[in-house]
DNA sequence: TCTGCATGGTTAGCATAGCTAATGATTAGC
DNA sequence: GCTAATCATTAGCTATGCTAACCATGCAGA
C-alpha cells in the first residue's frame, strides 16, 4: 500500500482526532487512584519536574493561581505534597512531593502506560517505530513553538 | 540518522507524553468560544456524529446520565441544541444540533486545526506523512480495542 | 389485561475544579 | 523609608463530575 502525500489540513484533523481519542482511552485508568484529574495532573508536574512554586505550577497547568492554591490544599490534606516557605523569598512557597505522592504518581503513570501497551501490543515492530518517530516529531515541534 | 528499534514500553511513554502535550496546546483555542469544555465536547459529538439519545451521548462522553442531562440543559439554554421526544419510545429524547450549534462547532474545530497547522507548518512533507501514518495506526488500534 | 420489573431521563445534593476580585505579606525600586 | 510590584490566599460565583432517589414509559409473563 503506497503512502499518499497528505495535505497539512487533513493530517492536522486526523492527528487531532487520534490524540483526542488516545487520551480518552488512557484516562479511564485514573479513577482507580482516588484523586481528581486536576490534582493528578499537578502532582505529575511536581513528581516528574521537581519542586516548583505555586505560580510556576499554575502556569505549567494552564490555570490561575487561586485554582492551583486550592488544588495544592487538597494534595496537602491527602499527604501527597508539602508546602514549604522559600528561604530567599518568604512570599513564595515551594511545593514538594512526599514519598506517598511519588508512589501514587508512579502507580498512575504505570497504569496509563499499561493501558497503552495493551492497545499497542499487537502492532508490528515497524508500526511501533512509526509511532516512536511521530512522537518525536510532535515533541520537537512543540518545543520550538 | 538511523531509526532505532524501540521497546513498546518506551514508545508508550513517549506517545502518551506527545498526545498529552498536543491536546494541551490545541485546547488553548477553546476559551474564545464562550462555552465550557464539557459542553463543547458534547456538542462536537452531536454535530459530527449526528443526533443521539441522552444515554448514548453520556456513554460517548464517558459521563453519567445526570451529568449529561445538565450539560444538555446548558446547551439548550444557549440555543445550541434541541431536545425532541422520540416517537417510537416516548421515554427517550433525541438531541439535535441547531444551526447556531453547528456554526459554533465548526468554528471551534477550525480554530483547533489552525493552531495545529501552525504547529506543523514547518515540517517536511515526509514528516507530515509520518504523522498521518501514525494517526491511522492509532485510530485502527482504538477501533479494535 | 394487568402486574411487576426494566429502561430512559431528571432532580437533589454533594465534591472538585475553573474563574475574577479583593486582601495580606513580603520584596524591590527609588 | 515610602511606594509599587509580586506571591499567595480567601471569598464567592459557575461549570462539571458523582450517587441516590424519583417519575414516566415500555415490556414480559401469568
Amino acid at each position: 500500500m503506497p503512502m499518499a502525500r497528505q495535505s497539512l489540513d487533513e493530517v492536522s484533523r486526523k492527528l487531532h482526532n487520534a490524540a483526542l481519542h488516545l487520551m480518552r482511552y488512557v484516562r479511564t485508568q485514573d479513577t482507580a487512584l482516588g484523586i481528581g484529574p486536576a490534582q493528578l495532573s499537578a502532582l505529575s508536574v511536581i513528581v516528574f519536574g521537581g519542586p516548583e512554586s505555586l505560580n510556576e505550577l499554575a502556569k505549567a497547568e494552564q490555570v490561575r493561581p487561586p485554582t492551583m492554591s486550592r488544588i495544592v490544599d487538597a494534595l496537602v490534606k491527602e499527604g501527597l505534597v508539602k508546602r514549604e516557605v522559600n528561604r530567599s523569598d518568604r512570599r513564595a512557597i515551594t511545593i514538594t512531593s512526599t514519598e506517598k505522592g511519588t508512589r501514587l504518581m508512579h502507580e498512575g503513570r504505570s497504569r496509563r502506560e499499561k493501558q497503552l501497551i495493551n492497545l499497542l501490543k499487537n502492532l508490528s515492530q515497524s508500526e511501533v517505530d512509526q509511532l516512536d518517530q511521530a512522537s518525536e516529531i510532535v515533541m520537537r515541534a512543540l518545543k520550538h513553538s
